[in-house]
DNA sequence: TTAGATGCAAATGGTTTGCATGCGT
DNA sequence: ACGCATGCAAACCATTTGCATCTAA
């Protein structure tokens, strides 16, 4: 049996993604943001173009929706949360983002749309990447009459009591 | 490099299981139920009997706390669907279970505390044990200062569009 | 102009908490 | 009796929805 990469899997489009999408999700300058927007068939909103230069400017990210909401406050922007939640709903439905359930009560958005595993350490409520890509030896089929549209994988990471 | 089998972490004391919580968390008949709370550390009062006899009696389980409380409901029993989330979670906190979070909104909990992949099905809202352990080839060291408290997989399901 | 996007408040759903009452030892 | 456990309602938190208003094309 070969081994295989984490990210084999994915729940997005990726044969759709345009050249444009593939370039611009990792950093995107402002003015290509709305390239980005219109590539993703989303029209550039003004404040779809706010978050998005928030999300895709830099490196990826992993940010909740209220960690955003507190950007937008901090840059003397106006927004409102259910905007962020919606957009970031949108922007996911659109591939250019993934949701990822850490705790089993909130969700952390990541740039990164591929499939990749997550250390998140539970004390600071921070979601990372695992930096050297955990390897599976053996992903399960799916069972008969389903097809795989996820794989989550999310190693917990606690303070060491002494440490 | 070794290929790990996935239950090589786990979040419970393991070491400190008894003979009688090994042998019984599996399958507890209604008088051995009550040890197997003692050997917890909990009183064996009646709505944790109830419970307990529920989750513990025949094979290992996934339930919700809300599936939980409807099968409460069903036998004729009474309890609080909050005295229900607090005993699963005092058995969480003693080991009896493993919580779950599958979709980022709701919690499972699981009989079998061993660290193992799941299989969820979105459409049913089903948890299920991944029968032939999926295994990593690589599983990545914690940062440092911290330790590896969980280790969850999740692979998601959906209805095949045509099956 | 018009389809689609926003903004807010209120609803929702899962889960936790506070506190008076009840029960196991 | 004593102290932990229960039960309920109400609080809580993350998230979604309904609907009137606004805005990009």
């Amino acid at each position: 049996m070969d081994a295989l990469p984490a990210n084999i899997l994915t729940d997005e489009p990726a044969e759709v993604l345009s050249d444009v999408r593939r370039e611009l999700s990792g950093s995107a300058s402002r003015a290509s943001c709305e390239a980005l927007l219109r590539s993703a068939g989303l029209k550039p909103t003004r404040q779809r173009i706010m978050l998005g230069d928030l999300l895709f400017s830099g490196g990826h990210r992993h940010v909740t929706a209220e960690q955003l909401y507190g950007e937008i406050l901090e840059a003397n922007m106006h927004l409102s949360l259910a905007t962020v939640y919606n957009t970031l709903n949108q922007f996911t439905e659109a591939g250019l983002l993934r949701r990822i359930g850490a705790d089993g009560n909130k969700s952390f958005f990541d740039t990164n749309t591929s499939v990749h595993p997550h250390f998140y350490i539970e004390d600071e409520d921070i979601l990372i990447d695992i930096p050297e890509g955990l390897v599976f030896q053996h992903v399960p089929a799916a069972l008969p009459g389903y097809e795989l549209s996820r794989l989550d994988v999310i190693v917990h990471l606690r303070r060491k009591p002494g440490g």
